[in-house]
DNA sequence: CGCAATTTGTACGTATGTATT
DNA sequence: TAATACATACGTACAAATTGC
């Protein structure tokens, strides 16, 4: 009965480890295989991948930009400055008896506006790093944050170019 | 300031919308049409329906349960914790070792657009409390956060309702 | 209790669209 | 312009959990 034991060698836990393996060991900024050549190596289909991939993203270790590629996005400096904002809001429920939970991150990429030209004394054309999601207290939404940062604070690559340019 | 939240018109924001619609139309522990069906209906694939689906289950707006089925979850019970919110940003910049200080601060109430309605599931008449403000680290803007609450609405009669039933 | 139907979960493969380089 | 790479969408098959008989 026992023998055929079905071990966690499924693909789904298999993929997790190899996915959080693959990005501890990257350096911050790193870009990942493609899509399809990671989901080779691993031995899942891209689609199976994705989906890994998007739980990821969702935790914020990883930045995927469409063209671009899938790069590692290790918490430095002032980056965490905005996501601290979730253990603050923790530690404040603790002491009301509330139950507080990060409901949907989303990590995507903006164009800066007149507003954030002004603000962080930038060209138009400067991209930014934009981090939005919801609070959920007691399993409801109760507060919908978004921050933005220069992107050139991840991306060691544009900090380069800002330099040079 | 303009909409800096999202400009979405996507395909995929269209099927949100008509899933959101059916939710909002569903009364508190409905159970949905099975996802095949589901898809059928609205004309999607099913595992496009549930790529959007995820999100709404992320959001604590319906409960999917293998082998039983998705079931609607709205309670629309929302409470003030907004100050406490407010208050524990600057926590946070005590907080990290960074010398950061809060630059601009901006305190106003807006109309619920499209993904604050989606967000916290609310009419397009709510008004919502924003709290813009820009962060400086070394001197230098290095962060701008925005938080998004809900302005004084309060319904636990919803929850309660929850218990009963 | 077992068994089968129902329903969501997982995984794969393919094709096409879109953004980046 | 062309190549690269992620995004979206569809369809299929099977696994696993739940429910009801």
């Amino acid at each position: 009965m026992g023998e055929t034991i079905k071990e966690n060698n499924s693909p789904f836990y298999r993929l997790q480890r190899e996915l959080a393996d693959r990005i501890a060991k990257a350096h911050p900024g790193e870009k990942l295989p493609p899509e399809p050549e990671l989901a080779r190596q691993i031995g899942v289909a891209r689609s199976t991948l994705r989906e890994a991939m998007r739980s990821f993203e969702a935790q914020g270790l990883v930045l995927r930009r469409q063209g671009a590629g899938t790069f590692v996005m290790e918490h430095n400096g002032v980056f965490e400055t905005g996501l601290e904002v979730l253990e603050s809001l923790e530690t404040i429920a603790d002491r009301s008896g509330l139950q507080v939970s990060m409901g949907d991150l989303e990590i995507d990429e903006i164009d800066a506006d007149e507003n954030l030209v002004e603000i962080f004394h930038v060209k138009s054309s400067t991209r930014f790093l934009r981090i939005s999601r919801v609070i959920n207290a007691k399993g409801c939404p109760a507060a919908f944050l978004m921050d933005i940062l220069p992107h050139g604070i991840l991306l060691q690559e544009e900090i380069q170019e800002k330099f040079t340019g």
